[in-house]
DNA sequence: AACGAAACCTGCGCGC
DNA sequence: TGCGCGCAGGTTTCGT
């Protein structure tokens, strides 16, 4: 499922929700989704931490406790629901009891989503967040050119890759490049120090918009806690095989770029 | 260093 | 109706 901002609004959706609730009891139905080394220990101290704050980065959510951080990342299908009464479904893999009577439970189809405690006072150094390069709203474009110009990977496989710049998923990646104007296929060495200022620029707009709108709702996809996108009303190309470009009237393609769907106009977006 | 492919999982829509 | 296939908003790992 998501991307910077149907992170932020889980984030901010649970915030409103759950924040200075204590944690009074952990159930863990499926121990993948907890890093394995850190079942017993996640188990046994979880209860009595309070949530104090949500934070998020790129893609990550961290529950920011009295003396840890839990670490949860959704992958493609993980969500968080606030329930009333204790329920559980054959895709409730975790579910927290909390002192305000509500219960905070974390569902995931596909079982990819993953989960780690940490300790607070150390929480910046864990891998989950070490690995992760600055959001597109922090990042330097100076910086993000010097660390891509002589490479010889795709732009979009790169921008993908999360630990340069933070956020960006294969929805908002494919609206940026087309914004921008650049063929997803480009070599980071081909494009120059102000293709990156517009990619930076880009990324910032398109998730604002993102953000402001609740995120991006298509396909059998529903955001956590009834929460309904609808930036899918403002994407440009993503989705949009075969339908007219909106800048230059030319059908929009769907290749495979390092095996992801990808969505380009030939027309705007062409190949150096 | 960089690529593809596979892995982790389940469900959906499609064509036959 | 049933089956097989391809596909899915992510990331890691493994082999070449």
């Amino acid at each position: 499922m998501p991307e910077l901002p149907e992170v932020r609004t889980v984030a901010n959706t649970l915030k409103n929700m759950i924040l200075n609730t204590k944690i009074t009891k952990v159930e863990v139905y499926h121990n993948n989704i907890i890093d394995k080394t850190d079942l017993d220990f996640f188990k046994s101290e979880l209860v009595n931490q309070t949530i104090n704050d949500i934070k998020t980065k790129g893609k990550m959510i961290m529950f920011i406790l009295d003396d840890y951080v839990l670490f949860s990342h959704l992958r493609m299908e993980g969500k968080y629901y606030v329930d009333d009464t204790y329920t559980k479904d054959k895709h409730s893999h975790v579910i927290f009891s909390l002192d305000n009577n509500k219960f905070l439970r974390y569902h995931d189809t596909r079982k990819f989503g993953k989960m780690s405690l940490y300790s607070k006072k150390y929480y910046l150094e864990h891998p989950y967040l070490k690995n992760i390069g600055d959001e597109p709203f922090q990042k330097d474009y100076q910086e993000l050119y010097l660390q891509l110009k002589d490479k010889k990977t795709m732009i979009k496989p790169t921008l993908l890759d999360q630990k340069f710049m933070s956020g960006l998923g294969n929805i908002y990646v494919d609206e940026v490049l087309f914004k921008t104007r650049i063929h997803p296929e480009t070599l980071c060495n081909q494009l120059t120090r102000k293709d990156y200022l517009k990619i930076v620029e880009a990324s910032i707009e398109v998730l604002n918009k993102a953000i402001s709108l609740g995120g991006t709702t298509i396909r059998s996809y529903t955001s956590s806690l009834g929460v309904s996108g609808k930036f899918q009303n403002e994407l440009q190309v993503h989705t949009k095989v075969n339908q007219a470009c909106p800048i230059c009237n030319n059908k929009i393609v769907k290749t495979q770029v390092k095996g992801r769907g990808t969505y380009i106009c030939l027309h705007c977006q062409k190949k150096r």
